[in-house]
DNA sequence: ATTAATTGATTACGCGTGTAATCTTAAATC
DNA sequence: GATTTAAGATTACACGCGTAATCAATTAAT
């Protein structure tokens, strides 16, 4: 598995909302929320083409930044070493402490037990 | 929030186990799955009294390590932190990408039923 | 055609981490 | 009491990471 640190990941999660995108996009796009240099932003769009995580091409002497995975394949391979390390592999008991600290809204439970009933038909 | 390394949570996870805890017994305990270095434990001890994760009372020429958090309460902050970061703080898309992927087992889907019942009663 | 600006490449640097080795001191043994 | 042992304290060291600054080269502007 690709290992990002957390930076890498926020610069990547800009990329994956539209691309291929150049170097400006993403520091526009993460403009509104962090308080990155320029500069640091494009040594992250480097260590992500060097780890694997962005492919790119040159376009002028600009680069496009393409995603070489999908997000819901990285989330689900971070969610699973997650819960791994934390609960044994298992996910109920994550889910299991939210509710018990009352961090679950019923919106959260409505989403879950659509979650339960589309697996149970999936399984029919 | 105190900040663990992975292999300071392996270590603190070991003392949990069971606590008070010395130095030897928690390297008794971590001898099975890890091929860590006695004095590498030692280090990783340390490194968790100093970061205020154990205490420790003298006990001869030993300590005796306690911890000062609970399982539960670290692993909750750290996974409202997982899912704050890539999930937007919402548990349902992660636990959608497990079904998703094939990852749960009816044994998963029956405890998640139990949880979401148990915060309905909860509720009422 | 020069010059200015901008892009990516390279270099920088302190701190945390994994992974111990060495030092110091006090307890256990002879 | 002297010596060995063993526990924790201190030191070590390379690598990744956050956070850029500087360098080199190419395009845009004048």
């Amino acid at each position: 598995m690709i290992e990002l640190s957390k930076a890498e990941f926020e610069v990547l999660d800009a990329v994956w909302i539209n691309y291929p995108a150049t170097a400006s996009e993403v520091i526009a796009r993460l403009s509104d929320d962090k308080e990155w240099h320029e500069k640091t932003i494009k040594t992250l769009l480097s260590r992500l083409v060097k780890k694997g995580a962005l492919s790119f091409e040159k376009q002028g002497r600009q680069y496009n930044y393409t995603p070489c995975i999908a997000r819901e394949e990285y989330t689900l391979k971070e969610s699973q070493s997650f819960i791994e390390r934390f609960f044994n592999g298992r996910i109920a008991p994550l889910v299991s402490g939210f509710a018990k600290s009352e961090q679950l809204s019923q919106h959260d439970i409505d989403e879950l037990k659509k979650v339960i009933d589309d697996w149970e038909k999936q399984q029919k």
